[in-house]
This record gives structure tokens, sequence and C-alpha cells, in this order.
DNA sequence: TGGTGATTTGGTAGCGCTACCATTTTTTTC
DNA sequence: GAAAAAAATGGTAGCGCTACCAAATCACCA
């Protein structure tokens, strides 16, 4: 029976786990806690013997630092909430992936956050994640509840807002100009002949973003003295299938469509599919134009041309504006455009 | 200058962010912190008057709980750590995604990590997430380092190991039957009349969960008295382009080969949209098969045979199981068998 | 009306770590 | 070689919260 070194009634005041603390060190390597603190911490103010001799302790015993417990004496926790709108969304599912493959071997940890699109939500999830102490915060949109928006103002550490592009973010800024890109595909259709062009897109009620792209669709429809304005819609979240059903409504209600432009190119893939399916050649009797660059549209016959958007590269540069932050710096330059592409295929 | 209510030198001992805490909420309602922190967590402990009055406190300051603080006090932190080999992958993401969408309305929040299927970083992450006092923990597989396993097993709270089923898990266990599903397509295959058939895969060198379902494609194989074992394999990570290249690695290889099973949809589905463009037809010159049910694969023209895996479902059971344990009950069972089902559409 | 038990509130002592300052030791300088 | 500066180590006091126990209040019944 090990009783204890001490020898003491070792109750152990609450219900911890036993773990090994940074005191057990100490003892084990025969110096005070703080400086196995600093040693961990700050090795350059620890001479080399000690530091080994706590290493050694440290290894031996098996320590691994509480980060609830180092969070709280100090600040951040080294985690970094990642809040989007959705998670059954492979563009925000890849912007995740480049932003965790960045922030993870620099000690840092994700914390998922997802709003559904719903602003409420993201006000009380901007609350909770912030009782995580954490070190910084990456945010999708620049458009939030005032509430949420004070808080993050007042809480006052690195922030960054991807995926829209705007004047006025609470701290940094990347992504693309969603009105812009909406643009340049209906330009591309224009400019390929087609006149009677039509947007479809899904859940435009709540993604204000893809409303943008539409807004820059028009504009350029306009401004190349196309007056008529097709618009279908649906409110189910985008997928192979809702572009299907969006195609088949296209060409039901207005035959004498000649290009589709979709919202994303999970929709245009589901109308490229049935296309096939159907016997509807692309683009001889109907063109077809997506957003975002799935490599799935690389793919199709035809291949699918899109406006792509690079989004794991966005997460990436996403993690390393906030890092720079993190680490006493300041990035490069706090508002990004990461531009976008117009990938010509054969589908237009 | 507003130099404090206390009047005091207020330097505020660290760098606190000066955030409203349960003390100022005690202190604005004319209670004890301890009570504030009953109104709170258990409430049924707190008379009416009080808890309206507390309640009143709490909105007027715009209180916050630091979770931290909370967490280091008594156990958990309310984070739930996810281990994943990698974002990239459909499948896991979707598991992620139900995982997520079962634990937040809960109030737990889900903390990421990935291993790049190397489980030696998956043993250095489980200290790092252990270092958060997580509530609970979901992994991927049954198969980790030592290290790892002892230490979540001295760890003692609630842990779902998913995607596969064994008789050893750590604690709790939600999958399928990897090397079942495998046999499952291959002998689908047999009995369509198909005898040379061929195993294509990516990563089956650190991937052991298709390495299973190769050993059960071989298994059927032999029980149907085929003796022959085609695999062609390829150490990218799966996506459309790798299944392309396979597909036409095989058929260039062995031309006489009568079906494919691919061990996965993503493979498969790169596979079908080549042969759709070489104009190969399926499954007349020859048939695929995949693994998992990506949506995809109903939209392709054959539509993809495929085995299907509720992986939604999965993430939604798991943290269903976790969630019961972590509420002091104990799960229905702590081993599910989410089962797979063999979809035959017409690719083969 | 006093006594018993149930309920409600409060006090105290940490959880494991680090900021801040004090002390000791080493190095540098004239 | 002594004084001054720099570097290395240690002590103490929390970070904001909750577990545990003690005290106070309430309800109830003989």
């Amino acid at each position: 029976m090990s009783t204890n070194k001490t020898g003491g009634r070792e109750r152990r005041r609450h219900h911890g786990d036993n773990r090994v603390t940074l005191k057990d060190v100490a003892r084990e390597a025969g110096v005070a806690p703080i400086t196995v603190s600093r040693a961990l911490n700050t090795p350059e103010n620890v001479s080399a013997g000690l530091r080994e001799r706590i290493d050694n302790a440290v290894s031996a015993l098996g320590y691994v630092p509480n980060l609830i417990a180092g969070g709280l004496a100090s600040a951040g926790t080294r985690v970094i909430p990642v809040v989007v709108p959705s998670l059954s969304i492979l563009t925000y599912i890849e912007v995740i992936h480049g932003i965790q493959q960045t922030l993870e071997p620099a000690g840092y940890q994700v914390l998922l956050g997802s709003t559904d699109f719903d602003l409420e939500r993201e006000a009380s999830l901007v609350d909770t994640v912030l009782g995580y102490s954490p070190s910084g915060m990456i945010m999708t949109g620049l458009r939030h509840r005032e509430s949420a928006e004070r808080r993050l103002k007042a809480w006052g550490r690195p922030l960054v807002e991807i995926m829209e592009l705007g004047e006025t973010c609470i701290d940094m800024n990347i992504g693309v100009e969603n009105t812009e890109a909406g643009a340049c595909m209906a330009r591309h259709l224009v400019e390929q002949g087609y006149q009677r062009i039509a947007f479809l897109g899904t859940g435009m009620a709540h993604d204000y973003r893809a409303r943008l792209r539409y807004e820059g669709h028009r504009q350029a429809l306009k401004a190349a003295g196309i007056e008529s304005d097709v618009l279908f819609q649906d409110d189910q979240p985008s997928s192979y299938e809702v572009g299907r059903k969006l195609f088949l409504e296209a060409l039901d209600a207005r035959p004498d469509l000649q290009a589709l432009h979709f919202a994303n190119d999970n929709l245009a893939a589901g109308a490229i599919l049935e296309a096939n399916r159907i016997g509807v050649r692309v683009p001889q009797d109907i063109a077809i134009g997506g957003y975002l660059g799935l490599s799935l549209g690389e793919h199709l016959t035809p291949r699918l041309t899109t406006v792509t958007v690079p989004r794991y590269e966005m997460g990436v540069e996403a993690a390393k504006m906030l890092l720079a932050k993190l680490e006493g710096g300041s990035p490069a330059s706090s508002r990004v455009d990461i531009g976008y592409e117009l990938k010509v295929r054969e589908s237009t």
C-alpha cells in the first residue's frame, strides 16, 4: 500500500483524478513548482542543468500540464473557437480543415461551433465559447447580432472573420467579394452569348452571402443590358438532389432558358448529373455554371465551369493571421482578399 | 474617472479582462457568491425569490460564466474532444456533424483533433486534450498506442470509440464490422456472377479499417471458391481523381476483370465518372461497387451499388451514449453495432 | 410551544497553475 | 577585488469557480 510519501491523510479535497501535477514534478526534481512552470513555458529562463533535471522528472512521472489551470492563472487556453454556419456544407469543412492543419502544429486546438445560419444562436454561442477563455477566435461572415459584436470588441483578443470581405470587421478579415464573384460568372455567361440566364440557389433567405452573389449576378446582367431576371430557389440545404430538382424545375418552367447560374457547385453538379441521365446536352441544350470549385466539377462530363474560391487556403491564411497576432506580432495585413478564379470548362 | 466602488487600489492583480464575475453578480443581488453558483447550476436548490433576483442581476450585468474556472474547481469543462484520423475525408466529417448536432444542444462543445492516421500523433493528442479536463471523449477506432490506452483507462471518464466494432474497447464502442462489410459487397459481386474481381483502395498501409474490409473481401471470395486475389492500391488519400487513376490502371493491367470493388464511394464515383467519359459501359463492360453510401452515388449514371453505413447516425448515437453516461445514467448498451446495408443499384 | 428534520444560505478552502515581486547567485565592470 | 548589473530561483497570492461542511431558517407535528 503506497500510503503517500508525505504520509498524511491525503484525502485529496476534491474528486481529483489523481493526476500528476506540477508540484509532483517539482518534488521529484527537487525544485520549486514555479521553476518547473518556467522550465516548461520559458525554458530560456532556466539554467541548462535544472532544465534537464526537470525534463527528466516530467517524463519519469508522465506529467501532462493541466491547460485549464494554466488558462485560469494566465490568459488564454490555447483554444480557438471556430464558428461556422453549418457542418453539412463542404465549403466550411474545407476551411475548417485548413484552419485546423495550421493551428494544431502551433499548439492550438480548434473548438467547433455551428450556428445553422441563425445569428441569435451565433450570439449565444459567442457567449459560451468566450467562457473558455480562448486565445483567439475565428468567425464566419461580417454580420452579427449587436450584442455579440459588442462582446467581441470588448473581449479584445485576436479575431478573424472569414468568407466575406468588408470595410468594417471587428479585428481581422479574410474572404472574397461575393458580389464580385457572382458578377464574374454572370459576365462570363453573357460573353459566351447566352441571353436568357437564370440564377438558382438554396436557403437564400438566411444565407446572405448567396444573396450577395445573386445581387452581383443581377448587376452584371443589367450592365449587359439584360433586364429580365429569373430566379429559382429552394429552402433546403444545397445538395445534388436539390440541384437536380431546381434543374428540372427550371427546364420545365422556362424551356427557353439558355444558361443556368447555380449558387454553388453542389447544385450545379446535381444538374449536370441529371442532364446526363435524361439526355439533355450541356452546354448545347443548356449551359451550366457553378461557384466554389469542388473537385467533383472536373470529373463530370462535361466538366463544370465554375468560380473557384481557395477554401482550404482561406482557412490556412486565417489561421496564420491569427497566429501572427497571437505571437505578439501583427499580420502583414488585417484585411486579405483571398480572391477567386473563373475556371472556364466545357459546361458553358 | 470611475475609480471603483470599493475605492481601493483595484490594480486587478493579473491581466484580467475585467470580465464580470460571479462575485459581481453576488454583490449586485446581495447574496453570497456560492448562492449565485447554485442558482445557476442547481436552481432547484435556491428559493424562487432569490433565484429571480439573481437572474436579474445576471442579465443586468451581462454575466457569462467562466467555464475554465468552473472546470478547474469541479470536474469536467463540458468539452468533448473528438479525435479523427482526417478532416479531409467526408466520412469523418459526417460523423462529427452528427456528434456536434447532438452535443451542442446539450451544452457541450466539440474540440477537434486530427491524427493523420498516425497513432503516435494520436497518443500525443490524447495527452494534450486530456489537459483540457474534458467531460468525455470520442475517438476513432479501437487500436491505439499503449501509452494512450493506459492514460485513457486511468482517466476513467466516458469515452466512445467509433467506426469500428470489437471485443475490447476502453469504455464504450459503436461502429460497424468492417470485415463483414467488405465481405458483403464481395459476396454480392459473386452472386451477380462476376468471377474476376479486384479490390481497389488507398492508404491501406495506415488505414487498417480499409485493410479489414479488404480482408473480408478476400475471405468471401475464397469462400466462393475464387482463389485469385487482385489488389490495386495507392498511397494518396481517396479522391475522385485517385479513383479514376486506379480504374484506368486496373483496366490497363487486367483487361479481363469483370468487377471492381472499391474501398469507398469516392474512389468508385471517380471510376464511374471516368467510365462515362471514355465510354466504358458499367456494368456491361465492368461492374463497380463501393462502400459508404455517399449521396453522390445515387446521382451517377449508372447509380452506384454500395454498402451504406449510417455515418451521421453513428455520430448521433455515439454522442447519445456519451450523454447518457455523462448525465449519470448508463447507456442502453455500451457496444452498439450501427450496421450497414447493401444497396444494390445499377452499377453491378 | 418546543423539538425534530428538511430546506435554504453562507464560509472556507482549495482545483493546478502563473504573475509579480523578492531573494539569491552569477557575471560583468572599473 | 568590490560594486553594480544581470541572471537564476523561490515565495506568495491569487485566476473564478465549486465541493464540503456549518449555520441559519423554515415547516411540521406531537
